[in-house]
DNA sequence: ACGCCCGCCTGTAAGC
DNA sequence: TGCTTACAGGCGGGCG
């Protein structure tokens, strides 16, 4: 599932990929990917004719900005994927929703099978007023912004919340999903159902480390992709974050810290892997 | 305020 | 072998 080292992986790609393109047309095989908009018409026609200029990430979600103040915002929800056609005639991955056709340089095509995902187009910001409304829940960004152990504390003594559901809250940090979720829990020895706030400061400073150097190391290997997960990047590779998971998908081996097994719970109606050795 | 469940989806795998 | 059920989970909404 795309978290925020995939997204920041088809980011960065993204960024020499696409920028500076002029859209062409736009097809819309699915409506369901749009459907935010009123119609796939009305999605089409407020970007065909304009041009790539930056792309940007929000937690999960990617922004491309287009030269007129638009961006086109685009969440991979569970299955979700962007590729890199640079031959407008390479066949089509089944699943394919949703077809943007440069004047020069090939396609960028959204391909995914569970329709969890979707793209929209946020309009330009009116003078004085802020940019992106649809995503003005989201919490701070992991990466992006930076910000004190002891300020990380007070937001975490705030609330009085399971770990692991804090972690997983958009509107509190936002980009961290399941996968990764149990990854900084495991890096940080802590449990997924110690409440927010009853943390030592030794353990908020190993929470907030934990989260920044899972999350960079994660991004540096491209990623994670398991057998039974859909994620690619825009070139249809595969990550290499796997090979360094300590907890998530591996129910009944050997802890490699401690080598006790590691154990799964249900939490939330998600999933949840943790050694109940190293983790408190 | 928080935990938990549902519905939305399809592909894969386990179970009977 | 073949059908049915469970599971994977991001997100928004509802309920207790």
């Amino acid at each position: 599932m795309p978290e925020l080292p995939e997204v920041e992986t088809i980011r960065r790609d993204l960024q020499s990929e696409v920028v500076g393109r002029k859209i062409k047309t736009v097809e819309v095989r699915n409506g369901r990917t749009v459907r935010r908009h009123q119609s796939a018409k009305h999605f089409r026609a407020r970007l065909e004719g304009h041009t790539l200029k930056s792309i940007d990430r929000a937690g999960k979600y990617l922004l491309l900005g287009l030269e007129d103040g638009q961006t086109l915002v685009v969440h991979l929800g569970m299955s979700g994927q962007l590729q890199r056609a640079k031959n407008v005639k390479v066949a089509k991955a089944p699943h394919t929703h949703v077809v943007i056709t440069f004047t020069q340089g090939g396609q960028l095509r959204f391909v995914d099978p569970r329709t969890f995902g979707e793209l929209f187009v946020s309009a330009a910001p009116e003078d004085g007023q802020p940019a992106l409304p649809e995503l003005s829940h989201l919490g701070f960004d992991p990466l992006e912004d930076v910000m004190s152990w002891e300020k990380f504390w007070v937001l975490l003594a705030a609330r009085k919340s399971g770990l692991k559901a804090l972690l997983m809250d958009q509107e509190f940090v936002a980009g961290i999903g399941n996968l990764y979720a149990d990854e900084i829990l495991f890096a940080a020895g802590l449990r997924y159902d110690r409440l927010s706030n009853s943390l030592s400061s030794q353990e908020v400073r190993r929470l907030y480390r934990a989260m920044v150097e899972t999350l960079a190391e994660a991004v540096k290997r491209r990623g994670s992709s398991l057998a039974d997960e859909q994620y690619r990047d825009l070139f249809g590779e595969v990550g290499d974050y796997q090979d360094q998971h300590q907890a998530y998908d591996r129910e009944g081996q050997a802890c490699r810290r401690c080598r006790a097994t590691i154990v799964k719970v249900k939490s939330g109606g998600r999933s949840t892997y943790f050694c109940d050795h190293c983790q408190v």
